[in-house]
DNA sequence: GTGGTCTCCTA
DNA sequence: GTAGGAGACCACA
């Protein structure tokens, strides 16, 4: 570098920060990434490259480099362990843009510049010194105050938001002192947002009023007892130690031992392909153009690159290190000194929210719009505008609500509101008696249909959209389709609003668009005479399915700016999104059901409970149906006169367990007897019965289906069958784990976390004994027990720790003194002194009670770990009960969502765990809350075993790491009782 | 046939 | 005390 050269030095870390908050946020149209940052940097690079003549710097960089924080923990941690700890993380939308936005340095060509341990500003701060050494001059592009320090004749600062130069005199007339003794006014003040401590009282004013007068901060210091205000005089001899560190914090480094000497930064010029390259990807059309004009290159000749998008785990940059602690939202405010500017021009994600909720709900839905696609080249007119929107809302038609055994009827699409069009594939022809004649004329054939909408339904450049995907995902995967890059409505509803209301179509279109869709009801009909969908005629199903696919359209197009707005778009895009292909495998995967040995055990439960019949109805001295509760009750407590009755909430004797318990406990054989009799029919009507009626007919298997979107917490649910309630716990039920089975030559190996949700609860309420124990591995019931009936661990009762157990357990559900009570079979008031007891011993754990409740008061929701919220809206109801069940409810649901969201994550990691081990042959069959069902090939199974375990004891991190180790048993076995 | 109630299976 | 799904019964249409 020599005399006459420029060096132009961008503060890239805080340039992201002040064009985050400062530009209206804006996504990749084709997948919702977040780019509003990346965009504001790109353009304002271009700008510094190619005009730099035209704005106030007026000169153009011959040197041009971009610095970067690597992370917020520096050598300044060491000088004061506060240093910036007032920070939070950054806004969930910005976190990808950190990498993105390095990535974009590099596509200009630029040399992006980080160095672990120092801050942008001390590199900054050495290149600066560097240039001047060489007799160049400098230009800091950026406007934070703390690189004011830096200006003198040959160093200014630029900040190309507001187009301003800051020079000597600028720094003069803004802050009353000149640049030189910006270090000693920035001690004297302090900084609330890096914590830097500074002299409390003293602001920019008084500081530079005093060092006008002083001189220095040292001489000022000496001199403090001088001063006349009283408080000011006091404050700053009981502070000047606080000053002494505060300006140690705030000095710039000259001299970091950096990588790149200054001949590394000279400024080339921009190799346009490559630069446009990554612009197409980021579907930056206009500055894509300007480049293309500019750089003389042909962007229609050029591909867009592959970018890959860094997860918030990886990527780094300023604050991504720091810990989370519960922050209300709306409270943190990334972003250093920045302030944001806030035009009317510029507006909030809420307002962008509301302005998109409000444009498209006005749009009238027109069915007469609707097209009906009856040919190939309609259908590739379509296509070719579906790319050219870089959307399709879509909806397979089935005839049948079961994905594994559906025949597609037709799809819908959309590619804008209102248009929409269906695309029939196998209707028949309506005969008279109902179940339909020959398949219709002028329909395109399915295998045709899908090879042509095949390449859009993979390309990366458009975006399907569905409501409920993965019923789409998995009957067009079983046709040999992977749909991607895809959102889900629904799972977007779920997350705004798990717990507010419904995420079905019909309630999404009711609250969002204020419409009434089209009744599939009334279209297939109900009951005896209710058809499938591929006997309704076409008008009538052009009509409903391309409706359908417009209020998919529609919504998304309100819900997506939504997840913005409220802060949440990791929680789906990490813990949902990604899950839909994860889960469509599963279920198509299906397990092993052996249905001999169900209908082996169906046989004797039939024989034992006909046994136990006649008993029955000897005890009692008549027939009667021993399954209805009201005449068992009006046998039980009316003619025979048991005590002990009592009753339910609509009046009826209650015949539950828990009563006829009790009488058998006084040695009346009758309730024995009946307590037997339901168990057995219960085991027989409900799994050996119902099991092998949902063994699929072609793959022998029996495929569950999942819902991702039905549980206020984030758990799974799972229904037809409902494969998460198999009986384990007594040993008779237990056997019909044995009729799940793995094929020949493979085992199922079942992963089960233990205890995860003490183990959340310990780490989120900060239990120091509990956090202790699990590091410790040791029988946390057991310490429980000890810690709060004093005895101790070794040879404790069975009884004692029971009893522990019972209140760790209470302790999860939000614990009441009635609930233990019953649960333990004690007097109540027992029950409210272990509480009592325990909280005394476990403080921390009514503290975590108290503030969730009063969070959730404040917010009408609760959050997990991840930020997923459960919103309980009526824990401000007037009603005691019912707001004592929210409140419970409230307390829960951070821990049961945490639990599932960290085997949600571990779900989404593990296919890619086991196909980078070479073992992709392993497959997940089946999750139940806390556990994962594969089945593997035999020879598989002891590599496959530590790698499942590792991957679900490490699913928390890194980010949110747990305070307390995660513990995963992991077994293999021939059938699922014996694995588990 | 549909919907409410009761009971019971799981984590 | 939390979160689910499902079968049987029964009153109602």
């Amino acid at each position: 570098m020599k005399k006459g050269d420029h060096l132009f030095l961008v503060d890239g870390s805080g340039y992201i920060f002040r064009a985050y908050h400062a530009l209206p946020p804006l996504t990749r149209k084709s997948d919702g990434l977040p780019i509003g940052a990346v965009a504001g940097f790109c353009n304002m690079l271009w700008k510094l490259l190619r005009d730099a003549r035209n704005t106030d710097v007026g000169v153009t960089p011959t040197h041009f480099a971009v610095i970067f924080d690597y992370s917020s923990k520096t050598f300044r941690n060491e000088l004061y362990g506060e240093y910036k700890a007032n920070r939070t993380a950054p806004p969930e939308d910005l976190v990808p843009q950190f990498s993105l936005i390095r990535k974009a340095t590099q596509a200009f060509g630029l040399p992006c510049i980080e160095m672990e341990g120092f801050e942008a500003d001390d590199l900054i701060a050495t290149y600066a010194r560097l240039a001047t050494e060489a007799g160049g001059d400098t230009t800091i592009v950026s406007s934070d105050k703390d690189l004011m320090q830096l200006v003198n004749d040959t160093v200014s600062l630029y900040d190309p938001m507001k187009d301003k130069e800051t020079r000597i005199p600028e720094v003069i007339e803004k802050w009353g002192v000149p640049p030189e003794k910006m270090i000693d006014l920035q001690a004297l003040t302090g900084d609330s947002i890096d914590n830097v401590p500074g002299v409390p009282g003293i602001g920019p004013k008084t500081a530079a009023q005093l060092l006008a007068e002083y001189g220095d901060l040292d001489t000022l210091l000496s001199r403090a007892h001088e001063i006349k205000q009283q408080k000011r005089r006091e404050n700053l001899i009981a502070h000047a130690e606080s000053a002494r560190l505060s300006r140690e914090l705030v000095t710039l480094k000259k001299d970091v031992p950096i990588k790149e000497g200054l001949e590394d930064l000279v400024l080339t010029p921009t190799n346009g392909p490559k630069l446009i390259g990554f612009l197409k990807a980021m579907e930056f059309a206009s500055l894509t153009r300007r480049v293309a004009e500019a750089t003389d290159t042909d962007a229609s000749a050029v591909e867009a690159a592959y970018v890959e998008v860094q997860k918030a785990e990886e990527a780094h940059g300023p604050d991504m290190d720091v810990t989370v602690t519960a922050t209300a939202p709306g409270e943190s405010s990334s972003g250093g000194d920045v302030t944001p500017v806030r035009g009317e021009e510029i507006d909030t994600p809420e307002n962008l929210a509301k302005s998109r909720a409000a444009e498209i709900s006005s749009l009238p839905i027109d069915h007469t719009a609707y097209t009906c696609i009856r040919d190939i080249a309609t259908l590739q007119q379509w296509v070719a505008l579906a790319r050219e929107t870089g959307t399709l809302a879509l909806n397979a038609l089935l005839n049948s609500n079961d994905p594994m055994q559906a025949e597609l009827c037709g799809i819908s699409i959309a590619i804008a509101p209102g248009r929409a069009a269906y695309i029939p594939l196998a209707h028949k022809e309506r005969a008279e008696d109902l179940w339909g004649g020959g398949r219709l004329d002028g329909q395109i054939a399915e295998k045709e249909a899908l090879e042509v909408l095949r390449p859009l339904l993979e390309d990366r450049s458009v975006i399907k959209v569905a409501h409920n995907l993965k019923q789409d995902w998995l009957a067009l995967y079983r046709r040999g389709i992977e749909v991607a890059p895809f959102d889900d409505i629904m799972l977007i509803s779920y997350v705004l609003a798990a717990g507010v209301n419904a995420h079905d179509l019909e309630s999404l279109a009711d609250k969002w668009l204020s419409h009434a869709p089209m009744s599939f009801k009334d279209l297939v009909g109900s009951g005896k005479a209710k058809i499938t969908f591929d006997m309704v005629d076409l008008e009538h199903s052009t009509s409903f399915a391309a409706e359908h696919a417009d209020i998919v359209l529609r919504l998304w197009e309100i819900l997506k700016p939504q997840l913005v707005a409220d802060r949440i778009v990791s929680v789906y895009e990490r813990l949902e999104r990604p899950l839909i292909p994860v889960i469509a495998r599963m279920e198509h995967r299906g397990i092993c059901v052996d249905r001999n040995i169900l209908s082996r055990m169906s046989g004797d439960f039939a024989q034992q409970a006909a046994a136990m019949e006649d008993e029955i109805y000897e005890l009692a001295g008549e027939r009667f149906n021993i399954g209805s509760p009201k005449q068992l009750g009006d046998i039980l407590f009316g003619k025979m006169m048991l005590p002990g009755g009592s009753k339910t909430k609509t009046g009826q004797w209650s015949t539950s367990a828990q009563v006829l318990e009790e009488l058998a406990a006084e040695g009346l054989p009758l309730p024995r007897k009946i307590v037997d009799w339901r168990q057995v029919t219960k085991l027989k009507s409900t799994y050996t019965d119902a099991l092998p009626g949902f063994i699929h007919p072609t793959t022998k298997r029996v495929h569950t289906s999942y819902s991702l979107a039905s549980t206020t917490t984030g758990r799974l649910s799972s229904s037809e069958p409902n494969l998460q309630n198999i009986p384990v716990r007594t040993a008779e039920g237990r056997k019909i784990r044995t009729a799940f089975i793995a094929p020949q030559g493979r085992k199922l190996i079942s992963a089960d976390y233990s205890q995860i949700e003490l183990r959340v609860l310990a780490h989120v309420a900060e239990i120091p004994q509990l956090t202790q124990a699990f590091a410790d591995g040791l029988d946390i019931h057991a310490l429980t027990a000890s810690e709060m009936f004093g005895v101790p661990v070794e040879g404790m009762p069975a009884e004692i720790r029971r009893r522990a157990k019972a209140i760790n357990f209470g302790i999860i559900y939000g614990i009441s003194a009635f609930g233990l009570a019953n649960q333990l079979g004690i007097p109540r008031e027992e029950a409210g002194s272990y509480i009592k007891r325990y909280f005394e011993r476990f403080p921390g754990i009514r503290d975590y009670m108290e503030s969730t409740k009063a969070f959730c008061r404040e917010h009408g929701y609760v959050e997990t770990i991840f930020g997923r919220r459960a919103h309980y809206p009526d824990i401000r109801a007037s009603n005691p009960s019912i707001r004592a069940f929210n409140e419970r409810a409230a307390i829960n649901a951070p821990i049961q969502g945490s639990a599932a969201d960290i085997i949600r994550r571990a779900m989404v990691q593990i296919e890619g765990a086991l196909a980078d081990a070479g073992l992709s042959e392993i497959q997940m069959l089946l999750q139940v809350h806390d556990e994962l069902l594969f089945e593997a090939p035999e020879e598989l199974v002891e590599t496959a075993i530590p790698l499942i375990r590792h991957v679900m004891e490490q699913a928390a991190g890194p980010v949110r790491a747990l305070s307390v180790p995660l513990k995963v048993d992991a077994r293999a076995a021939d059938n699922w009782d014996e694995a588990h």
